[in-house]
DNA sequence: GTCTATAGCAGGATAGAC
DNA sequence: GTCTATCCTGCTATAGAC
């Protein structure tokens, strides 16, 4: 039911090694490759796949025309490596975080959890200006799936909300179903997501402007709902 | 700040009456109009306002070529009159469901409120497959925004958002300030919107398909975990 | 109001010189 | 690997017959 699509032709994906580190400069910084990697994944991010033309990413990129076809072999294999190699590690990073916050404690608390959740999926990586690219690119392909969003989803995803799933399982007072739990971790991510993304109709019914102050409110009460959703008594947890 | 950006050309528009009847019939019923708007509806949900071609609705439509740009001037016009005259009064329909679900009930719980907003917004509207068209048009203009979200949000979602605030301010017990209350029916919002439109990964996670019975779960997940989150404690309110 | 024909342009992709 | 030149297709929009 859930076939891998894959559209993604290897073939003609011209690999170099180290392709995950991030080049900021767009110049003559990087390999051709690394260049249109980077440019690519900015024009995407901002106008779409279909907006956005060859001839545009070379031109950003201080490549020629050909430069596409010659290392991804088309327009389409490009946007799915922007995907691998550019999207996926900071999907897998938003892991790396949640998991050292968590490190070295013995007895976690539900709190705890859910904190590092919204922390590290919300604050340190989709608040961030620099991120807010990802959280477009991620948010037409949750409208518009192609492949690309298998591959984030399947390998960045998924491994994530499993993990939540046994931590919050283990340490959840009192039994909670397999359905219900999983559930709640939707929808404490529904939350993170859609206060990532849908700024301007936040602002705009809140009134408020996305600066720290706010974001920081937001973490705070993603956490408390949540918290509250869950239906954690947090006094019982705490004697 | 969030001026209306008018990119919507109404010179071109030519108005005919009862655009907002909806016709289901795409072959030869109602005007070359009409039909123009049920075939860009259908054709720009499905596959986005680039992705869509002028040639191709005027073929689906059974109009010439020439069509669009007669009624319309140009195809950016017909887009922005799907959301007037078709999505618009849709999402209306979803205050109007809500407004009738709470009708000639003199004391209002909490409980029904959340439920009214839940199973209105929710299960009459976007998870009826005929209205899956909608969701995924206001998804790509949440990550995209043209003028044409602000018709929509501003003339359908806001005044249903302040009724919202207002039936919660004035039943809630005890004292909830202004920006917390806020931030408790965005998550709500939140929650609904996400299971309908994420729902390849919701399946993919919960291992449930979306038929009837999952779709009720949903909707009384969404309640409780929204009544649990508000911080209402049912006890106190029904005695 | 409806149609045909076409202007005018931009897109992706490729061949082949260097 | 990189470049130029070019092919071919598809698009929007319009002019003008009927």
């Amino acid at each position: 039911m859930f076939k891998m699509i894959v559209l993604y032709d290897r073939f003609f994906s011209r690999l170099t090694q180290h392709e995950v580190k991030t080049v900021t400069n767009n110049d003559l910084n990087g390999t051709a490759r690394e260049r249109l990697l980077n440019e690519a994944e900015k024009l995407f991010a901002m106008k779409g796949f279909a907006a956005v033309s060859v001839r545009e990413i070379t031109h950003e990129a201080n490549c020629n025309l050909a430069a596409v076809n010659y290392y991804f072999g088309n327009k389409k294999n490009l946007y799915f490596d922007v995907f691998r190699f550019r999207l996926l590690p900071r999907v897998k990073q938003v892991q790396t975080i949640f998991d050292a916050i968590l490190t070295d404690q013995e007895n976690i608390s539900i709190r705890e959890i859910i904190s590092a959740f919204a922390t590290s999926f919300f604050k340190s990586s989709f608040l961030d200006e620099e991120h807010q690219l990802h959280a477009k690119l991620m948010g037409r392909e949750l409208t518009d799936p192609t492949g690309a969003f298998e591959i984030l989803f399947e390998e960045g995803m998924m491994p994530f909300l499993q993990k939540l799933y046994t931590l919050l399982q283990k340490y959840c007072p009192g039994s909670i179903d397999e359905e219900h739990l999983k559930l709640n971790i939707l929808s404490m991510l529904s939350m993170v997501l859609y206060f990532c993304r849908a700024q301007i109709p936040v602002s705009r019914f809140t009134g408020k402007e996305y600066n720290q102050d706010f974001k920081d409110c937001l973490v705070d009460h993603v956490i408390e709902f949540s918290l509250n959703g869950l239906g954690v008594n947090e006094k019982e947890e705490t004697e």
